[in-house]
DNA sequence: CTGTTAGCGCGTTCAT
DNA sequence: ATGAACGCGCTAACAG
């Protein structure tokens, strides 16, 4: 715990000199930098962020609100690209949880302003349109993985609506032509871009849309998935390639084509969304999907703050991240 | 971005009188607070918590190192419960990751001391031995999810022996007698707990170990679980029963038992390990497992550490917390 | 190239 | 019940 000023006395010199060497100031001539770095060295001194952030106004500190971390765990990757980034800008992530509460969130978010982060993310697990919280944009903020309906503040979202295109091509390309698609709850921002997308990719390739082969669950669990699954595959005709709106509905839907007796992707082709790890790589046979880009919109969002803490105001941003075909087995 | 100093002057009183009354502290006349509130409200006053903790010299600030984030991403529920701990207790989380990379953890480490936290947790992802980064203990620390060799920095870990334990004894008591294992890399500390442990409640049990019947993969992959589990049924006498030292083993060794036209749990019954949700929870049928307390060495962390540091030194404690049985439906 | 003075926003000490 | 002076550890602004 030694100070500056005892690094100081021990190098004969003056504590400024010791501040000047610490911040790699030119202006010290490498005879009385080499002594204060023996001081420095000798007595174990580590600068004190706290005191240097008080005088500086400066912390580079970015918060990071979750409404919830735990349940959807492939969402770290979000984290994961804003730490990266952080650290590569010299900038320390503080993260907390909403937990889904408007209560505590807005506590949360009080709580960074009064540490004085230098700007805030607002990050969902679910891709959705939502209302931020109040105090949020008392400091410059971003939202990644959501936007708010007004676009009044920054955000970076996954381009689901291309993905929906791209998966939903991928299938016609390999020869299918009765694509059906298991989709998400249907109010979900990203399940109507998605179907959005899979309406897109059949138009464009002449393929007629049938109704009878779009499907909604209730919470896209692989139960779901593979009740799904048997109802289209008890229709008359059955499809020849199914777009599952996520990689745990696909894991139902496989299980339902695998007790039919059908082979993936020899009868049925299937593709993914999400490009949850531990599902999609270890499936039998290993499912192709769409990756979400997490780790992008996490790193985009650390960038865009950092940015604008540099420069001032910036313009508010809206970006949009694709979604990578993750070509695997199972078309 | 009102200054104490400002809120004073519309309040017409000292600032020492505001630092009172965001302090709550008792000798303030309700008048006067009531007028430094109204004050504190117009002006939209926020405390600076820099300049407080620097001049507290307390910055209620907990590091959490982990040696990566991504990979396993189920131990988020680590990060989980230090959070809520850490919230219970006024505390915050500045969360870094080492990347597995020896310089990177001790540069990590160094800042977040230059930050002066008050506690540092190093976190692993799998439950390990480890050589501690030098530097991590010149500030009140644990280790979670792994200890070091020499007992001489605290620890929570998941005992499991006692997780290998219930998890064969589970299979006893269904009725199996021919119990196979499968299991993780030989050299892994967690491997050989669980395996002690299975051997333990085979012997309780009177039944004999039968090394045919234990198997080791590389990396605890499906893949891995899916060879081992076909060698097993091709036995003379298969067993009726597998324990599996991780979910994503017990998922290809599903495959292999249901490919052999054999059921779970009726024909061979399967117990897994983490209690990885998006695995066990959706394999078909559910797959019965031990959870990690990741959440709870989280937990047990900063409990330690803010106990620590309110009570200054205290004892150097080694916690084991228990992997509790999840009961599904695959045995 | 080096040192001096001042002050960031707050809490502590002691006075009133 | 309230206020004045001081200093936490550091950097900014200015001397020299």
């Amino acid at each position: 715990m030694a100070t500056i000023k005892q690094v100081a006395d021990a190098a004969g010199v003056s504590f400024k000199t010791v501040s000047r060497v610490v911040n790699d100031d030119p202006n010290v001539s490498a005879d009385t930098r080499a002594r204060v770095l023996d001081a420095i060295n000798a007595l174990g001194y580590r600068p004190n962020l706290v005191a240097r952030n008080m005088r500086t106004r400066r912390t580079h500190l970015l918060g990071l609100v979750a409404d919830e971390i735990a349940t959807t765990p492939f969402a770290v990757n979000l984290i994961k690209g804003a730490q990266d980034a952080a650290w590569k800008r010299g900038f320390m992530l503080m993260i907390v949880n909403g937990d889904n509460d408007a209560q505590r969130t807005e506590d949360a978010i009080e709580t960074l302003l009064e540490r004085k982060v230098e700007g805030m993310i607002y990050a969902t697990m679910r891709h959705e349109v939502i209302d931020p919280p109040p105090n949020l944009i008392e400091a410059p903020s971003v939202l990644a993985n959501c936007r708010c309906a007004d676009s009044r503040i920054a955000s970076v979202v996954p381009d689901d609506e291309k993905g929906g295109f791209d998966a939903t091509e991928v299938l016609i390309r390999s020869g299918r032509r009765r694509i059906a698609l298991i989709n998400l709850e249907e109010i979900a921002a990203a399940a109507q871009a998605r179907q959005t997308g899979y309406r897109r990719a059949l138009a464009l390739h002449r393929l007629p849309y049938d109704e009878a082969l779009v499907r909604y669950t209730d919470d896209g669990q692989p139960d779901d998935g593979y009740h799904r699954m048997n109802e289209l595959l008890a229709l008359d005709t059955r499809p020849d390639a199914v777009f599952c709106a996520n990689d745990r509905i696909a894991m139902g839907a496989y299980d339902a084509i695998k007790e039919h007796g059908l082979r993936i992707p020899h009868d049925i082709a299937v593709v993914g969304y999400d490009n949850q790890e531990v599902i999609a790589a270890y499936l039998r046979p290993a499912l192709t999907t769409m990756a979400l880009p997490h780790y992008e919109m996490g790193y985009w969002a650390v960038e865009y703050l950092t940015h604008a803490a540099a420069q001032g105001e910036r313009a508010v941003e809206q970006g949009t991240l694709p979604c990578p075909l993750i070509m695997r087995e199972s078309v």
